[in-house]
DNA sequence: AACCCTAACTAACATTTGTTAGTTTAGTAT
DNA sequence: ATACTAAACTAACAAATGTTAGTTAGGGTT
């Protein structure tokens, strides 16, 4: 176990307020009152507030990294590389909204061990992304368009995934999953 | 004019900074150390810390409203109209990059009044854009995907393009335009 | 010269903030 | 019974916050 069963409350107490408020919106007695505890409580379980938002987002960084590592290494065809590294970032998104909502707004709130380890996780992730992308465009699978353009454009999809999912209720997750798939690499037009 | 020439000033290097570090993190002193003035002073031109944050994002949401009714009403085949929308909104998210950072990241600290008249605002222009959506895979020019989807992957990479903008520099608008054009109507697989 | 307006200033205010110190309580292991 | 630990509490702190009141300096108009 990674943090204390108490901590972890607190942690998605935590990414829930964040990401309804925004971090420095949130003060540790708004926190604490939703625990119905009192502010200095939590220091029983935490070191400061920075810490909440470092843990917060860090483990999502973690499951980024981790999940997309587990698919390159794996022998796939380029577009079931592809999709899959979409499906699995559905899937963290998915599995932690309020977490990718606060490491989406949040971030530049950290401070400089954990801000720079989240800035270079993020770099390399968009690295082996681009690199997948790239391989795409080489072998034909992918229209000749700017890879970079291509790559946010992917990305800010996935990215605010959380907002929307928040808003519309579950409905069916894998028809979900699987109609932004096919608007991402198929487009809209029909031809 | 609609504000006075120091107030648009103070607007826009206060949208400058809340976008970089959020509405919350930066203080009237903050403000008006950036200005080179005193905090007090901005209240000579100002009413409140939340009416900076009103008039930034109202403003936008006005750009966005005049842009997408000017383009509704001319007599347009679907594809030039869902182009020339797209476009518009490009051209918004590129004239303003700042303040469509502050209207992504802080509308949930704007209080009531202007709260609710944003949230219409907005639910008015993703209405029209849906409109225009369903009128296109009606006449079978779209593909047949739940119409909130492909809103939802359109609008969330048009609204997250202002980041990109700012971190990558300017480059050639026109082309970066074209091809955001062309990934979000055509997708990216090579058929 | 008298007036007004704009836009700056200094000084102070009441609140809210994150955090610390020290204490108490309840449950578990010895 | 005793000791230990986890997790709560009360009380207080210094710093930072948005804002107000009252004042001053300069330029244009009457």
């Amino acid at each position: 176990m990674k943090f204390s069963p108490r901590k972890t409350e607190i942690l998605k107490v935590a990414a829930h307020l964040f990401n309804e408020m925004g971090f420095k919106a949130v003060s540790m007695r708004d926190l604490a009152s939703e625990m119905e505890i009192k502010a200095s409580s939590l220091y029983n379980h935490i070191s400061s507030k920075e810490e909440i938002l470092t843990d917060i987002i860090l483990h999502i960084g973690d499951e980024f990294t981790d999940g997309i590592d587990g698919i390159i290494q794996k022998d796939l065809s380029f577009v079931d590389k592809l999709q899959q590294v979409i499906k699995m970032h559905v899937n963290v998104v998915i599995n932690y909204p309020d977490e990718i909502g606060v490491l989406n707004n949040d971030w530049k709130h950290l401070s400089d061990p954990a801000r720079t380890r989240l800035v270079t996780m993020r770099s390399e992730y968009e690295d082996k992304f681009r690199s997948i992308i790239k391989q795409g465009i080489k072998e034909d699978h992918l229209i000749d368009v700017n890879p970079e353009i291509m790559l946010f454009s992917i990305l800010s999809t996935l990215r605010s995934m959380n907002a929307w999912y928040l808003k519309r209720g579950e409905d069916n997750i894998d028809t979900l999953t699987d109609q932004v798939v096919r608007i991402l690499l198929r487009g809209v037009l029909n031809k």
